[in-house]
This record gives C-alpha cells, sequence and structure tokens, in this order.
DNA sequence: TTGAAAGCGCTAACAT
DNA sequence: ATGTTAGCGCTTTCAA
C-alpha cells in the first residue's frame, strides 16, 4: 500500500540504514551523491516512514492527550484549540482528545488507553480532587500537567499543575459587585465540589468578609449536571435563576461559577421578567468571548487562556514528570475583570415577580 | 517500564503465542487450567498490551482522525461531542482531532500525519470545494467521510458523504421570515464559497423567488475570516450589523449563514441601536444549544446533529472506502425549524440610527 | 492443546 | 561512508 524504508533502500542502490541515516538527519558523513540518491528516492516513493514503527523502536509518539469535562462548554473548546495550535506549532505534536464529563472511570481508562498507545504526555483539564489515578499514570512514565487545581499543599506530587488564580478571580469578580453598592449576594454554583470551585468560593467569601457582608453572602447550588457535563451548565443556571426570582430576599448581585453559567442566568432571569442588570446584577469568570455577545453583554474576570496553555504544554514536553511538583509549580494565573453591561447598582425596592416558563414552538 | 507478552508469558509458564490467543479470544480449545494461570500472570502484573505493537502486526489502529475548521465554535463542539462518544461506545476508538481553519494544507498536513500514524479512518468536517487530497488519501487507504457538502454531481467519488439538507434548511428559515411579512430580506454569510454555502444561498434564492422576491433579496458577504477561522464568524457578524445599519434602504430580514452568525449579528444591531426583532428579524441555522440562551432568543433551523454524526462514524467504521460513492450516498438530513423570538413582522417605517461603537472597559 | 518462528517498519549499535 | 543485524511487542501460520 505504502512504501517502506526497504524500498525506499532498494529504489536508491542502498541499505535502509543509510536511508535511516537520511530521516533521522545523521547525513554529515555521507557522500553527498548518495544523499541525493536516497532523496530523490523517497521523492519518487512519496514515501513517508511510518510513525509507528518508529515509535516502537524508539518508545516515543508525537501524540498528546487531552482530557477536557466537555467541548460543549466554549471554554473548554478554546481551551483545546490554543493547546492544539501551540503543541503543532512549536512541538508537532498531534492531539489525541477526550471527554470525560468529570467522571473519574472516564478519566481513568483514557489514561489507560493513551498508555496503551504509547502515549506519554497528556494534559488534564479536570479539577477533581482525588488526583491518585494521576499519580499513577506518572508512576507508569507519564507526563502528566493537570489545570484548574493546585497540588495539594504539603504533599509531594510529581503530577505538574498549571492554573488561574480562582481565589482572586472570584475576589474581583465579587468586589466588583459589591463596589455597584450589592450587599445581598451570592455564588452560583452546582454540585460537586472541585479545587477550583472551592477556591472560588473562598474568594467569594473573603470579598464579602472584606466589606463586612458576611451575613448577607450565600452560595447557590443548582444541583448536579446530567450525562452531558459541563455542556449544561447553562442549564442549571437557567433553573437556578427561576429559584431565585422566587426566593423572598433574593440577592441583587450574583457571582456566577463561570461565563457559561452566567449566560444561563441571564436567561432565566429574563424569563421571570427580571431585568439585568436593573433587577439583579451578574458577573461570570472565565472571559468567553460569548461573554462579549451577550445580552446584556456579560462583565467578567477574563483568564489568560493562551498564556495558560503555552505553559501546559511547556511543561508536557518536559522529559520527565518533576520529581517534586511542590516548588516551580504554583504559578498561578491571574486574570482581569472586564467591565461590560451585567452589572450596576442594585435596585432601591425588589421587584415582585411571578415565576413563569418560557415557551418555544415547534415547526416542521 | 509496563511489562509485555513476554512477561506474562515467563510468569504463566507458557509461550508467548498462548497469551496472544487468550489476549484475542481464541480459548476454546485451551486447557481452562492454562487459561487461568495466563489470566492471572496478567492481572498480577497488571499487563496491558500495546496497541502500538498491535498495530504495526496488524496494520489497524482503533483511532479515528477527525477534522473541525475550529474547536472555537460551539456547533463544532457539539458535533466533535457525538463523535467522540459514539466512536467510543460503539466501537472503542479514540479521537485524533486537528483543527484546520479550512486550510487546505493544514488539511492535507493533517491527513498525512494520520497516514504515519497508521489511521485509516478519517471524518472531515470542512466542505472545501476541492475535494481531490480527500481521494488521494482514499488511494492511500483512509476510509474519509465528509460532512457538510454533496459529492459532486456526476463524479464518481470514493469519499463517503454526509450532509444536512442546506438547501432546505435555508429555504426554510428564509419562508419562515416571509411568512411573517418580510420582503427586504438578506442572506449574510462570510468570504469564501463552500459547498454548504452555496446550498443554503440556493435555499435562500429559492424561497424569495418563491415569493415573488427576487430583487428585494440579496447576499451580504461580511468579509474573511482570520487565522481563527469559524471561531470569529460572530465578529463578522457584528461587524456586518453595523453595515446594514447604515444602509440606506436596509432589509428588514436576515438569515444568518449559522447560528454563530446570528448571535453576532444580534450583538451588532443592539450596538447601533436596532433592536431586534422590532426593527429587524434574524434566522439562524444550525440549532447550538445557545441560540435558546441569547436574547431574544433564536429562531433557527435546528440540524439533527447526533444523527448525521453517528451516521458519519458507521460509515467511518466501514471496512473499505465505497466504490461508488454517489448511490448509497446522497442521504440529506433535514432540520426543523425552531420559533422563538427574533423573527417578528417587519416594522411599518424603517427606524433612523446613526451607527455607534460599543465599548468596553477594562480594569485590573 | 501449545510452541517456534517469521515478520510488521523502523532505529542504532557495531562492523566494515 | 555505508552495510549488517538485532530487536521494539505483538500476531499468526505452521509444527509438534
Amino acid at each position: 500500500m505504502t512504501s517502506t524504508i526497504q524500498d525506499v533502500a532498494r529504489v536508491a542502490g542502498v541499505s535502509v540504514s543509510t536511508v535511516s541515516n537520511v530521516l533521522n538527519g545523521r547525513t554529515d558523513r555521507m557522500r553527498s551523491e548518495t544523499l541525493d540518491r536516497v532523496k530523490s528516492a523517497i521523492a519518487t516513493l512519496e514515501y513517508r516512514p511510518s510513525k509507528l514503527a518508529q515509535q516502537l523502536k524508539t518508545g516515543h509518539t508525537p501524540l498528546l492527550g487531552l482530557l477536557v469535562p466537555s467541548l460543549t462548554n466554549p471554554m473548554y473548546g478554546h481551551m483545546a484549540r490554543e493547546i492544539e495550535s501551540y503543541a503543532q506549532q512549536k512541538y508537532e505534536y498531534r492531539l489525541l482528545i477526550g471527554s470525560t464529563y468529570r467522571d473519574r472511570t472516564q478519566e481513568i481508562a483514557f489514561i489507560e488507553d493513551l498508555l496503551a498507545h504509547g502515549v506519554r504526555r497528556v494534559i488534564v483539564i479536570s479539577s477533581l480532587a482525588d488526583e491518585r489515578h494521576l499519580e499513577s499514570a506518572v508512576e507508569r512514565g507519564m507526563v502528566v500537567v493537570s489545570y484548574d487545581r493546585g497540588a495539594t499543599p504539603g504533599k509531594r506530587s510529581r503530577v505538574s499543575h498549571v492554573m488561574p488564580d480562582n481565589y482572586a478571580a472570584a475576589r474581583l469578580a465579587t468586589s466588583h459587585l459589591i463596589a455597584q453598592g450589592h450587599q445581598r449576594i451570592a455564588f452560583v454554583t452546582v454540585a460537586g465540589m472541585t479545587m477550583s470551585r472551592s477556591a472560588k468560593i473562598d474568594g467569594f467569601h473573603a470579598a464579602a468578609d472584606e466589606a463586612g457582608l458576611r451575613d448577607l453572602a450565600q452560595i447557590l447550588d443548582g444541583g448536579a449536571l446530567d450525562e452531558y457535563g459541563d455542556g449544561v451548565i447553562a442549564e442549571v443556571g437557567r433553573a437556578t435563576a427561576h429559584r431565585i426570582a422566587a426566593m423572598a430576599d433574593r440577592p441583587t448581585g450574583l457571582v456566577a461559577l463561570n461565563d457559561l453559567m452566567a449566560i444561563g442566568l441571564i436567561a432565566g432571569l429574563r424569563e421571570v421578567g427580571l431585568q439585568v442588570p436593573q433587577d439583579v446584577s451578574v458577573v461570570g469568570m472565565d472571559g468567553i468571548y460569548l461573554a462579549g455577545l451577550s445580552n446584556p453583554s456579560l462583565s467578567t474576570v477574563q483568564l489568560p487562556v493562551p498564556e495558560m496553555m503555552r505553559a501546559m504544554v511547556d511543561r508536557a514536553m518536559q522529559a520527565e514528570a518533576p520529581l517534586d511538583a511542590s516548588s516551580s509549580d504554583q504559578v498561578l494565573h491571574s486574570g482581569r475583570l472586564v467591565v461590560r453591561e451585567s452589572v450596576a447598582a442594585p435596585p432601591v425596592q425588589q421587584r415582585q415577580v411571578h415565576v413563569q416558563t418560557s415557551q418555544e414552538k415547534t415547526a416542521s
């Protein structure tokens, strides 16, 4: 089907090792005439070395594993995009991708497969609290870079960590709300406590405490995500907005777990007749481009995605997993506040609404 | 590092071929005692066969290539998600993904790499008019399934095609606008004529002609996408909205190339003080979940993504590329109109606007 | 019922 | 300066 190194050797009238030598750039002490013959043989046969065979021999494959919660969340799409183009351009690596919906079993299965495919480097975007399966992958020769969670303090880890400063991001978002005069504020999250989520909650509380708002700050848990994982987080936001509308002393300022949640909240609030930002203000986190397109446009804390992704890829390309990740590790990437339209001063008086549901007609 | 089939053989006290036999289920004429020994050896060593070596031997690898224009467009994220989960569940295949930004060179390079990695099946979401590079991949042993473009009529092709009925979709969207009373209508697209785009334009024109609106229907080209490809299509929509606002006899009804473009249009129209749907109506195509969350929510033609993706994967898993794709091929998957808020009757009189630009403040 | 052996396409000593 | 050769980890006839 495809030509092999043998064919090239035959056509060029040389041995396979000579061909292999030119393939691998060991052409210094080679007669230029020989080099030419090999080169032209390669050209005429349109020969492409099998990465497969190369890999079986060398033990290395130019493939990078990428584990994402869900490609349905544009944030992860963006991240995947950045990782892919950087890994490709700088290292000539391709991406083997897997969605895990933050399910431990899926993560394990995926890593298992990577190992079987000879892939030795993986970027894990997940933030499951328990990282033992990642540690075990390192034992088996993987270089693992994990996003969105820090190394457990005081615990040595050979997993590399790159992460946004979630604490600072949430604090920044919350302070922005407070600066506009909000007092009854809430952090809206989903079920399941990942490290990044708890860091955000801490940041939210810190900002509230700082302003003496401890008793007025609350955490709203929108419940579990279904099998689709993060993709439906906007739906959780929408449903939560309905709940919020029905609250007696409803919060006037909402800090959303992330932008997609915020977009869901805004949609849900609108459905129940509450205006953003006149009745309720909303801040997001992430800084996806859709935040700038929503109506009202979403104020958010924008994370430096390209920088973080590059840092991850660079680490993944290290020859070895770090011996102890606790030192060089904790570089927190901080976000910046992008002020748009979704935040304003709180209303003087709470508007009454009767909860209703939107309807959607379908025609053929 | 990892244990090999040799290790298992040694521990079990059998030959490698026996181990290989149990690996491949040829255990019928095997003494159950032997089988047990092998099994327990596998278990204690935590042995995992190297897909790599298997592949070098068999020529097959459980990897599916996926070429997308850009993971930044949620539509492609959704498609990738469906493909991945179906390929994984039904065939135990993993995904090797590549973004090409609809660039021919990138497509070729990616396919080249797939071949080198021994990957024999690829799904191409691209709709570049020229498919020769795909044909050539078939020659070299690839099973290629292409989305979003039909086989060239009258031309034999060994590339399999799965596609939405873009013509019908655009026609449906356009008719919806016309049914609300719109006469000055426009189809908003980007530079670069792919097959799917021209099919949509044809559908748009068909609906217009049918209603005797030929002279009032126009095509608006928002210009080229930058290196980011489809991800920034919303930006093109936004910019185009500004242009539209400045038109003398501006259209009252807009059919967007896809939902992301529609979302950009809505955002842009709002920026220049035009209300959707009071001043201008907008219909999208695709049916991404964000369409239901926008404000106003977007009326659109929803495509049956899961069905189409499953059809693609199933075709990609065929043993051989079809000899002639023109027969079984042209199954058009049709979309359904989802009516939401972005379409209403046209305004009685055109509202004057002075074009302004939104501003965005940034703080640290 | 099990084992021996020949590769799959390449790389890298080691020879020459 | 180039060729010989021994594998990498597996599958699969073919023998025993």
